[in-house]
DNA sequence: CGGGATCCCCATTGATACTG
DNA sequence: CAGTATCAATGGGGATCCCG
């Protein structure tokens, strides 16, 4: 059995990794952002807007350029007449997956014990 | 092979389902109070003042009686003197274990991965 | 179509002080 | 110790227009 003072160094060193997980998911519509890139593999800007409920097309720009730049989503502009813009998860993005689908999961039996009462 | 419009009914029943999650989770501090709850079982308010840093004690309350009204989150008082809160997850609040724990881990490798580079 | 620029508001948050 | 109350400020975020 460890020690007190082990553990508590375990669990800081814990609570530390789940903040440096929500600094770079933090933002209002940041894991709706990927959840919806997550489902289609390839989502476009105006898929997105309207994929996420309430975003405007503002935060919706700024909040993919900040994972891009947390290199999570990578951005590929396409030779098309309008111009389109395609948006996908980066391998270092991918490995957010079952993140989502836990909060998809977890969101499903929430929605049922809440109704369920 | 799925149609394309039966998976994407589905894609729009996991995302309305992440958005549930996040919908209860949002807010600065709630992974982090939760996550801390969650390495310690019981924990008491000075000390996840102490926990999450940067919150003041005027957001700890408040997020933590969101939590509560969730059913995420159970207060007990102690009779001590002077008196001390205890918090600890309900068994619904449980079942977000798993998720901070995969927070915790993606956080581990995200900082190996950005200080690697 | 995919954004950027601008204006503007109000909700979130911080700081400080106070209380049972 | 565990909050609550009050005030003040910041910036998140909406609305609108514009541009390549």
């Amino acid at each position: 059995m460890k020690c007190i003072i082990q553990q508590d160094a375990e669990n800081k060193r814990a609570m530390r990794a789940v903040q440096d997980s929500m600094d770079v998911l933090n933002g209002k519509w940041k894991i709706a952002i990927i959840s919806s890139i997550c489902c289609y593999q390839k989502r476009r800007f105006s898929d997105m807007l309207n994929d996420v409920v309430g975003v405007s097309n503002k935060m919706l720009s700024k909040e993919l350029k900040e994972l891009e730049i947390n290199q999570l989503v990578k951005r590929t502009v396409l030779n098309t007449q309008p111009i389109t813009v395609q948006y996908e998860l980066t391998e270092h993005g991918k490995t957010l997956k079952s993140i989502i689908d836990n909060l998809t999961e977890w969101g499903l039996a929430h929605h049922d014990k809440i109704f369920a009462k």
